[in-house]
This record gives C-alpha cells, structure tokens and sequence, in this order.
DNA sequence: GATGCGATTCAC
DNA sequence: TGAATCGCATCA
C-alpha cells in the first residue's frame, strides 16, 4: 500500500480521523494497524487544545498539515496526535488504539504485558509500545524513511462519542473499526 | 510563585 | 476509587 502525504491532512479533522482507520502506522521497526482515532477541531470544538491552549495555537500557526503533535497527558503518558491543517479547517486526530502488526516482541518489552489485545489498547499505550515521547512532537513524520503512515482497507467504520473528555461529550467523533478486539472501549452509540 | 486541571492507566 | 506526575494556563 502506498504511503499516506502530508497532503492527506489537509482536509476537515472529522473526515481525516475517519478515513485513518484501516490505515498503518509504522515506526522504526513497529507497525500497527489504525483501529481508533479521535478528532478535534480547532474551531467550535471545546475540547480542542487550540480552545484553552495558547501554546496549541501556536504549534499549529507555525507546523503544517501531517506533523506529529505529542504532548504528555496527567504527567504520565504520551498522546500522539497529527496536525490536520487545510482550507476545510484545522485540528488534530488522536491515535487511539491500533492492532500490532509488527514489532510485538519489541512492544511486549515495552510494555510488560503479552497478550496483543492490550498492547495498543489506549492512547497512552500504543505510544509506550511504539517508543513514542515527546521528542517527536513537531516531526514531520511521514516524511522520514522509518516512520509513516501506509493506507489500508477498513472494516465497518462505525462512530461513537469521544472518550475522558469533559467538554463537548456529545460530538461523534470517535471512529473505530467494528468488531476489533484492538479498541480501547466498545461503541456506546447504535 | 501557587494552584488546579487534564484527550490515561493501573493497582488497590 | 484513587494515585501517579507534569506541562500549561490562570491568578495573586
């Protein structure tokens, strides 16, 4: 499958974190397959960090579509978003949970749990089974050799509200994979 | 400076 | 149900 551009990311948030499941997101030797994402927009979007975060603002301002924004969530685990910055409007979408593909042994290491199924089940842990920290954020990532996005073919999409937020908990705009064993939590809407 | 909160996870 | 633990925003 091909590589996903910077370009990609230059549509509505909504849109980009829905057409990402299916996709494969692979990082210096480990790979998963994108089960959940999250948006955010960074216009009528409360939860939004460019909402109540000047610093937020300022990192879209001065990054363009397609680089990684990583930031440390309650001092503890690093959450992996990218920038989505088009015409359309700008925002993020947040890896939520993949399905590893590649690299288990490394994110077993990682991680100190074996079974698959909980490796990459959440935002805070995929990035700690990936190697992924704060250093990356601001890398262009998809444009280095050893780290990218490839498309890939979806299941059943289906949407859901977002999840430990404490604004705008109405908005569907959680996305996952049907069925997947791989997902944080089970879909609350029908 | 001090305070409070948060897109989480795990153990108790 | 609560602790871990820190960057950032806000207020004094």
């Amino acid at each position: 499958m091909e590589r996903i551009q910077p370009s990609f990311f230059t549509r509505d948030p909504v849109s980009c974190a829905r057409d990402l499941v299916g996709a494969t997101l692979f990082w210096h030797g480990c790979e998963g397959r994108i089960v959940e994402t999250e948006a955010y927009a960074e216009i009528g979007d409360p939860a939004c960090h460019a909402s109540f975060r000047p610093a937020a603002r300022a990192f879209m301002a001065s990054h363009s579509a397609g680089t990684a924004y990583v930031y440390l969530n309650y001092g503890v685990h690093w959450l992996f978003n990218i920038l989505v910055k088009g015409p359309q409007g700008a925002g993020f979408v947040l890896l939520r949970a993949l399905e590893p593909t590649c690299g288990i042994e490394r994110m077993i290491e990682r991680r100190g749990v074996r079974e698959t199924r909980h490796l990459c089940s959440g935002p805070g842990k995929l990035t700690r089974a990936f190697g992924i920290e704060g250093s990356s954020h601001g890398a262009c990532f998809l444009k280095d050799q050893s780290t990218g996005l490839r498309r890939g073919v979806p299941g059943r999409v289906l949407a859901d509200t977002r999840i430990g937020i404490t604004r705008a908990t109405e908005l569907p705009w959680r996305f996952l994979e049907g069925g997947s064993p791989h997902i944080s939590r089970g879909c609350r809407l029908v």
